[in-house]
RNA sequence: UGUCCAAUGGUGUAAUGGCAGCACAACUGACUCUGGAUCAGUUAGUCUAGGUUCGAAUCCUGGUUGGACAACCA
């Protein structure tokens, strides 16, 4: 489904300046010649779209220059953590159509990075911090204003190591002590001043256990991680553009300490950074969609609405729509199913319509192209019959004069069958119709000579007698604003909650639920992931949640509908 | 009164000193047994003021606007 020239199209701008850098460095011979990239995730939720852009980045780079990438779980914060997630996200990079090299962890590398911590200190280049971290913030000043040193910074090397080995042996409480590369309190670079590298966590960790009380801080295992496993090119967003320097001083240091200080330059990784995915109607903060999935504003990560590979896996997404195109994912889910999708009929707001001059108990098959777009898709059979379900919308007693459908007095063409002539309605005591009525002319049936009379509208039906019920779940976009994300600090500005905010700006209608629907006997086999264009209406696929007792269709997107526009 | 990053049609992007192009969206029309698809066409853009240059979206300077950075998160 993808391949790495698809890709190229995905970011083609970010992808060039990388490639550039990649190539250069091919040339200059560094690295020894090799490409290694790696995905990074931490295992603390699900995958989402702005993952499957750095998916296609780190795989793509790599498989072009002939590398390889693995998959490393960035796994140093054990209360967030857990293997559902790790398993989860490893389906979805599959899914997607890659294939990783080496499976690692961060947590694989704990021993190291805690020998290079002591080292560190017994070279006077970190130490213990007992400050409370209201008061360690407060030195560190702001970014227009240097930081004030701690009154611990300089104290004897033999305490600092001491006191490291009862933070890791679970003598020292959570919050009691960090550990601080000694760095500069002055620098114009926050995370140059005298970050914290480790700190205590007593909840177990999802693969070491409790062997570990002192943890790693992201900023001292990601760029040593990276280092470890020999990656040379480390791609990543824009944000950690001011970390990169942090990181080279942390390898300057490793290097030194390995006895590699005649190498600096050669066989470290470098790291390059992309912009970040944003999507109008599209909120990506991992911690906001926690806050959804806990709060039961979605049925879980893997809800249609949700932005997570999952969630486009269960709307109906194919891997080269989440991957073609981020930013026009409707246009290029409807030009891909446009071409690939099995046309059925399926009624979503039924109204019975009797043909009044056919004869009762009359059954005939019909037959339906699965796909214009394809010839070699073939074509199954379709019931028809005296009394059908057309869809409400469909029928106007009095209609505009563009109205191309339903209308007495009014031809149209039922798809795949019949020209018919409205010839009037029932109504019940509300004015509600009830009852479409209309006659049939049988020198028209699809196929025939007569079928090639000119007639304005074409409706689809479904048979009254031979149809399947189904329940069909319209989706629609979750959010109501365009930039949900600046939405969302708007409001917190005025006080709310995240939970409050969000409920405010999700989007009412972006889960109609259709009980009562009717389909044709087609589907009755129809596999979960299947895709289908039901219509004139949209391409719908099969929740999983559908049984053969019960069927449950997601809509993916609606067909354009330029008469709901004109009206 | 910091450091870093960025600014091209409504949206997403291409052009790396040499004709501002593409896609999506929108709008016309044609065609159609899906008011879909397809086809043809239209509208619409280099943040700003200088400078360098034969020539600037591109290089330089100032300004404006937006973003990132002050978690014992990643």
């Amino acid at each position: 489904m993808t391949n790495p020239e698809e890709e190229k199209v995905t970011e083609k701008k970010s992808l060039n300046f990388i490639e550039a850098k990649v190539e250069e460095d091919l040339s200059k011979g560094k690295n020894g010649g090799r490409v290694q990239t790696r995905f990074p995730p931490e295992p603390n939720g699900y995958l989402h779209i702005g993952h499957a852009k750095a998916i296609c980045l780190d795989f793509g780079i790599a498989a072009q220059h002939g590398g390889v990438c693995n998959l490393r779980f960035d796994d140093t914060n054990p209360t967030k953590e857990n293997m559902e997630y790790v398993d989860a996200i490893k389906e979805d990079i599959q899914w997607l159509g890659y294939q990783w090299g080496n499976e690692y962890y961060a947590s694989d590398y704990f021993q190291q990075l805690w020998d290079f911590a002591i080292e560190l200190i017994k070279r006077g280049k970190a130490y213990i911090d007992e400050q409370s971290s209201e008061e360690i913030a407060a030195q560190k000043g702001t970014p227009t204003q240097p930081g004030v040193e701690s009154p611990y910074r300089n104290r004897p090397i033999e305490e600092s190591l001491d006191l490291f080995h009862k933070m890791n042996n679970g003598e020292i409480g959570e919050g009691k002590m960090v550990l601080r590369a000694k760095i500069d309190m002055a620098n114009p670079n926050m995370h140059f001043r005298d970050p914290i590298i480790y700190r205590v966590v007593d909840t177990p960790h999802h693969r070491t256990g409790s062997k570990w009380h002192a943890y790693p801080m992201y900023d001292f295992a990601h760029g040593q991680s990276d280092y470890f496993e020999g990656v040379t090119h480390s791609l990543c967003t824009l944000e950690f553009v001011v970390h990169r320097p942090l990181y080279d001083l942390f390898i300057d240091w490793l290097k030194e300490i390995r006895g590699e200080g005649d190498n600096m330059d050669d066989n470290r990784p470098r790291q390059t950074e992309f912009n970040k995915l944003n999507l109008n109607y599209i909120l990506l903060s991992k911690r906001n969609l926690l806050i959804l999935v806990n709060e039961g504003l979605v049925s879980g990560w893997d809800d249609p609405r949700m932005p997570t590979i999952c969630g486009f896996r269960r709307r109906g997404y194919t891997p080269y729509d989440a991957l073609n195109d981020f930013a026009l994912m409707e246009s290029a889910i409807r030009e891909d199913l446009n071409a690939t999708a099995t046309r059925v009929a399926a009624v979503v707001n039924p109204v019975k319509l009797v043909i009044t001059n056919y004869p009762e108990g009359q059954l005939e098959e019909m037959e339906a192209i699965n796909n214009p777009e394809d010839e070699t898709a073939g074509s199954h059979k379709i019931a028809f019959s005296r009394e059908l379900w057309i869809e409400k919308e469909d029928f106007m007693e009095d209609a505009p004069k563009k109205y191309f459908r339903m209308t007495p007095g009014n031809e149209v063409r039922l798809k795949n069958a019949y020209i018919v002539k409205c010839t009037g309605c029932k109504k019940d005591e509300n004015g509600e119709v009830v009852e479409v009525y209309a006659e049939y002319d049988p020198d028209t049936k699809s196929g025939m000579p007569g079928a090639n009379r000119k007639v304005k509208g074409t409706i689809h039906w479904v048979s009254y007698e031979r149809c399947l019920e189904a329940e069909v779940r319209m989706y629609d976009r979750l959010w109501k604003v365009e930039n949900p994300r600046d939405e969302l600090a708007r409001l917190q500005n005025e006080g709310k909650t995240s939970l409050e905010a969000m409920k405010e700006m999700m989007n009412p209608n972006s889960l109609e639920i259709r009980p009562v629907c009717y389909v044709e006997e087609f589907l009755a086999d129809a596999k979960p992931l299947d895709h289908f264009q039901f219509q004139r209406i949209g391409y719908f696929t099969v929740d999983k949640d559908s049984t053969s007792n019960h069927l449950v269709f997601n809509r993916t997107v609606a067909l354009k509908d330029t008469w709901a526009k004109t009206m």
